[in-house]
DNA sequence: ACCCAAATCGGAATCGTTCTGATTTGAGAG
DNA sequence: CTCTCAAATCAGAACGATTCCGATTTGGGT
């Protein structure tokens, strides 16, 4: 179900699988995620690759594609702090989080999660979700050598 | 300078001495936060609050006064996953996370943060800050009894 | 080649938030 | 107590991200 795809043909084909077209700005969407593996982007990063290729491309047909590839856990979404909704090609490995590089966008993953010892400190809560997110600079963003 | 305000005096108080003028809207919203210490509130919910008691306030005002008490650290912002910012009056105690309710906005303080940790196993990476969210519902809204 | 639901377009609508220009007001100086 | 002026406020317009709408186009099965 949740298969992690490595190539924009098996995105793709998930997609007809599920009932969607397949059309040139799907591609050029899913070539994007694709094509920067670990980076996030915002909808507007989105609508300008695209309309390079389609000049006339709306940023309806673009959020409708996030949405779909969302919903087909082929990108995830996450909320940047400047309230811009930013989307990456969905991780291989199951739940974790992400260093988030604030200047290149490069997002890190690690295996820390905080959530199974915080379910046991509060049993009365009901957890039904939660978020991390890590914000700094990537060694190559921190300064050139070391910094 | 971080100091901790306990009542809507001694808030006014910081805000005047910080050049700020008093005005009865501002202590209008001072005193929404002061007496729920522990709910965030949305700017509508701030307005309508507000404006029971001034029913011309507008939400510049709202806004502005926000900010300022923002800037001031006599209350806290965060984003909650509805993109609506919320806001709620600074705790007492240093760093840490909070359960939040998805119904009633009530935040429950955790001591548990994993920053700690993450630094440890990221030694290249340079952690400039983090947000850690847990949502989910606190007992009196899980559903009466146990759900 | 034909057909129809899905996809797309362009533009309007929505929602939270911020800005603008004109008017009012808190509070210090006289 | 009045004068004064910057700060505060107002109403409404503007804004940026996102969504909706009615009309048109198109992918892909028959």
């Amino acid at each position: 179900m949740y298969s992690v795809h490595e190539t924009t043909a098996s995105i793709l084909q998930a997609l007809k699988e599920a009932g969607y077209k397949f059309t040139g700005k799907r591609r050029a969407v899913v070539d994007l995620f694709v094509e920067n593996r670990d980076r996030y982007f915002s909808a507007k990063e989105v609508y300008d690759h695209v309309s390079q290729i389609y000049p006339s491309v709306s940023f309806d047909t673009i959020y409708r594609t996030l949405g779909i590839l969302v919903e087909q856990n082929v990108i995830e979404p996450m909320e940047f702090a400047d309230d811009r909704a930013r989307y990456r090609l969905q991780c291989a490995r199951g739940h974790h989080h992400h260093l988030v590089c604030l200047r290149c966008g490069a997002s890190i993953p690690i295996e820390e999660c905080p959530i199974d010892r915080i379910r046991q400190q509060v049993p009365n809560f009901h957890i039904e979700d939660h978020r991390l997110e890590i914000y700094g600079y990537c060694d190559r963003c921190a300064g050139g050598a070391d910094n």
